[in-house]
DNA sequence: GCCCCTCGTGTCACTCGATGCCAAGCATGA
DNA sequence: TCATGCTTGGCATCGAGTGACACGAGGGGC
């Protein structure tokens, strides 16, 4: 081990990437972590100026790499594409809900507690808007950033969909499970663009709650299979 | 005026926007398309070869070309990129579903219309299970694949909505379309994943019907929002 | 104090996906 | 036969991503 591109360090964009912190324990924050950290926000920070400023497509690696004071090399030992400087700024939104999922109380009806466990990084959204508002933007409209970003969210699923199946006691290998997950994932899709795209629109959670006023009947209505 | 200009200079979008639908007869157009089909073809079944036997990032495109018999910069005139070979086999079930979608009586409601539409590509999976389901499984294990499959799926679910949206007489800005056309790409997907896994289910028309019983009280019961 | 070991970084070189440009081949039509 | 248009191949180039290696700084042990 000890090689490349153990891409844990949580870029610090809002305060929601919270550490599970159930296996690593309590951060030592080492003054080499604390440096890793420093020139990760660095790399970030940059990049996402460029990208806002010419498009996605249209910043190399090697200019962000040189704006942010380091080579083209190093950019690679902290992120294992280019994509991933925009991505992992919302990777945390996939363990955020997950998390907060497996912390609804056990009796709550699967529609609360999965609109209770999207509605944590929607909230963030919500409350960040002036710097993540961009950033999804910039997502939702770049192709390449746009299919990295799906596929994140197809492992959120499966997340998701486990932990459900260990909430309802459900086979996992059934279909509500990930059926379940996949019509929160859609939720929150639609709500993500309406946000993003609205000029008008200003409280995703309010639109994810209508959202979920629809799926309810589907989320809970189902007794066996 | 009137020269030969009958039909060739009418498409001429991006070359490679074309169908390969296997599933209907080859409808020959002029003998240059019907040579171009030809290369396509072999170009597809060359790679989709290449791909089970040693995987899809440890075939270079260099190596599909020259197994198929033209030049690296030919192959990139029928296809966008490396993932679009095996893209483009699954790319006709957007349009399939749409276009059944469109098909189905006004009066039916939306639940009952989106099973149907789902269940045409999903049915010649299941009939063409010997092409198909080595292809659905690359896409489904390659993260790259899946990524660009998940991005097209983003297209298939505007296309659903706008659909649904015309058909229901709904605001296509409202939330119902998005969510909806999401929601039934869900048991899409989700009926494909098991599909591809299930050593068991042979049937994917089963297990969709099965995930639409749970869906519809959602796609039916609202009402207004 | 010094040595050594480790780690992060930069440089170089390379593979591979993807694109632009240009010349050659081959068809069709005048 | 010549001109036109389309397809192709070869070449050059860019950019993403990776491996190998050497350099320098910091830390620990003596």
């Amino acid at each position: 081990m000890t090689h490349d591109a153990v891409h844990g360090t949580g870029v610090a964009f809002p305060r929601w990437h919270r550490r599970v912190s159930t296996a690593s324990g309590p951060r030592p924050s080492t003054l080499a972590q604390r440096k890793r950290q420093l020139v990760a926000t660095e790399l970030t920070e940059t990049a996402l100026q460029l990208f806002a400023h010419k498009g996605f497509e249209a910043v190399t690696v090697d200019e962000i790499a040189t704006a942010a004071g380091v080579s083209k090399r190093t950019f690679f030992r902290y992120f294992a594409s280019k994509e991933d400087v925009v991505v992992q700024f919302l990777a945390g939104m996939g363990a955020d809900t997950r998390a907060e999922l497996a912390a609804r109380p056990a009796a709550e009806p699967p529609s609360a507690a999965l609109l209770h466990a999207v509605s944590v990084p929607l909230a963030a959204c919500g409350d960040h808007a002036e710097r993540t508002l961009p950033v999804v933007r910039l997502v939702l409209r770049s192709p390449a950033l746009l299919a990295r970003f799906l596929e994140h969210q197809a492992g959120w699923r499966e997340e998701l969909a486990g932990e459900l199946a260990s909430r309802l006691g459900r086979d996992p290998a059934g279909i509500y499970p990930p059926l379940a997950a996949g019509m929160a994932l859609a939720a929150f899709d639609t709500v993500l663009h309406r946000w993003s795209d609205g000029a008008g629109e200003p409280d995703p959670l309010a639109l994810v709650s209508r959202a979920f006023a629809l799926l309810a009947p589907a989320l809970d209505g189902a007794g066996e299979e």
